[in-house]
DNA sequence: CCTGGTCTTGGGCAACTGCCCAAAAGGACG
DNA sequence: CGTCCTTTTGGGCAGTTGCCCAAGACCAGG
C-alpha cells in the first residue's frame, strides 16, 4: 500500500502520454511508446493502468482539469475577462502540445463516452466561470455569451494551427461588440 | 489508360475513407478496414494510393472542398450571412460523420505539411467568402468578424460535441451584435 | 480467337500491437 | 537475518499492421 515508489513511475508515464498523443494522436500511441518515452519497462504500464486508454483518458482529463484551474486563476487576477482570453490566445499556437492534447482529447470523447462526460464537464466550468465576470460586468446575456467566448477560443486555435492567423490584437476590437459594457471600467 | 472500371473502385474507397476516419480516427484506420468497408480485395488500396495517409488525406481535402462549396452555394441564395452560417450550425451534432471527419483532418493536417497547406487554404477560402458577404452589408471590420465568425462555427460544433449545447437559436442574438447593421435589410 | 493493357485478388513478410505472467528487485518491518 | 508486500522487468502470445507481388480476371482493339 505504500505510494511513494509508484507513485512516480505513474505520474511519469501521464505525462508521456500526454506529449505522446499530441505528438503522434490519440490512436497513434501504443504501450512500448509510452513505457519507453518514460523510461520504464514495458509491463508497468498494465501494472499501474488497467489498459492505454484508461491511461490516455486520465492523462487528458488531467490536462484539461489544469487548463480550467488557470483561466480561473487568471480571471481572478483581472477585471476584463475578454483581454484574459485574448492573452491566452497569444499564449498557445494552435499547434502546441496542450492545444493539440485538447483537440485529441475532444475527438477520443466523442467514441468514449465517459470521457465525454468528464471534458463536458470541464467544459461547462469554464462556460459558467466566464458567465460569472461577464455578468458581473453588466453583459446582458451573459449565458450565450460565455457559450460563444468559449467556442471562439478554441475554434480561433483551431484555424489557427492551420492558416497561422489571427493573433489576438487582428480581433480584439470585432470580440470587444460581445461585451456591450464597452472597455474595461476603472471604476 | 482506361477510367471507367478503376474509378468506380478508387472513389469507393475514398469514401470508406471518409466513414472510417470519423468513426474510428485518424491513425487507427487500415487498410484491410478501408478496402473490407468498400467491398474490395485488401491488395487495391495501393494499387490506388500510394500509401493509407495519402488515401486518408484525398479523402478529407475532398470533404473539406465540399463543405467549402455548400457553403458557398448557401451565401449565395441569402441575404444575411450570419443565418446562413446559423442554419448550417443546426444542420451539425458536432458527432456526425462530416464533423467528426473534418477535425480529424485538422489535427492529421499538424503531422502533415501539405495536408496543412491544403485545409489552410480552405479555411482562407470560407473567411474570405463570408468577408466579402459582410463587406457588402456595411459591417465595418469585414476580415476580422469573418475570421471570427468561421471559428466561431468549428468552436461551436466542438463544444456542442461535448456538452449537447447550444443550438443555433441560443446564440443568434449574441452573433447578431457582431453585424452592427441590424438584422436583415429588406432594401 | 488472341494480345495487351487496366484492374483485382489473396497470400506472404517483417514489424508491431495490447495484454499477460513468471520472476526478481526494492524496501519497511520483525 | 528473514518475511511480506509493492514495484519492476523482460519475454511471450495471438492477432494486426503497411506494403509487396505473383497470379489471374476483365475487357477493349485487332
Amino acid at each position: 500500500m505504500s505510494t511513494v515508489r509508484g507513485r512516480e513511475a505513474r505520474d511519469r508515464l501521464l505525462r508521456a502520454a500526454a506529449e505522446l498523443i499530441a505528438e503522434y494522436g490519440w490512436t497513434a500511441v501504443t504501450t512500448r511508446m509510452v513505457a519507453d518515452r518514460a523510461g520504464i519497462g514495458a509491463g508497468l504500464v498494465h501494472y499501474h493502468f488497467e489498459s492505454v486508454a484508461a491511461l490516455l483518458a486520465e492523462a487528458a482529463i488531467t490536462a484539461a482539469r489544469g487548463m480550467m484551474t488557470e483561466l480561473e486563476s487568471l480571471l481572478a487576477q483581472s477585471d476584463d475577462p475578454l483581454s484574459v482570453l485574448l492573452g491566452m490566445l497569444d499564449d498557445y499556437s494552435g499547434r502546441d502540445p496542450m492545444s493539440l492534447l485538447l483537440v485529441e482529447a475532444y475527438l477520443a470523447a466523442s467514441r468514449d463516452v465517459q470521457l465525454r462526460q468528464e471534458l463536458g464537464g470541464v467544459v461547462d466550468g469554464c462556460r459558467r466561470m466566464l458567465e460569472v465576470r461577464l455578468a458581473e460586468r453588466g453583459v446582458p446575456d451573459a449565458s450565450g455569451t460565455a457559450i460563444v467566448l468559449a467556442a471562439a477560443v478554441d475554434g480561433l486555435l483551431l484555424h489557427r494551427a492551420l492558416t497561422g492567423r489571427p493573433s489576438g490584437a487582428d480581433i480584439a476590437s470585432v470580440l470587444r461588440q460581445l461585451l456591450p459594457t464597452g472597455g474595461r471600467e476603472t471604476s
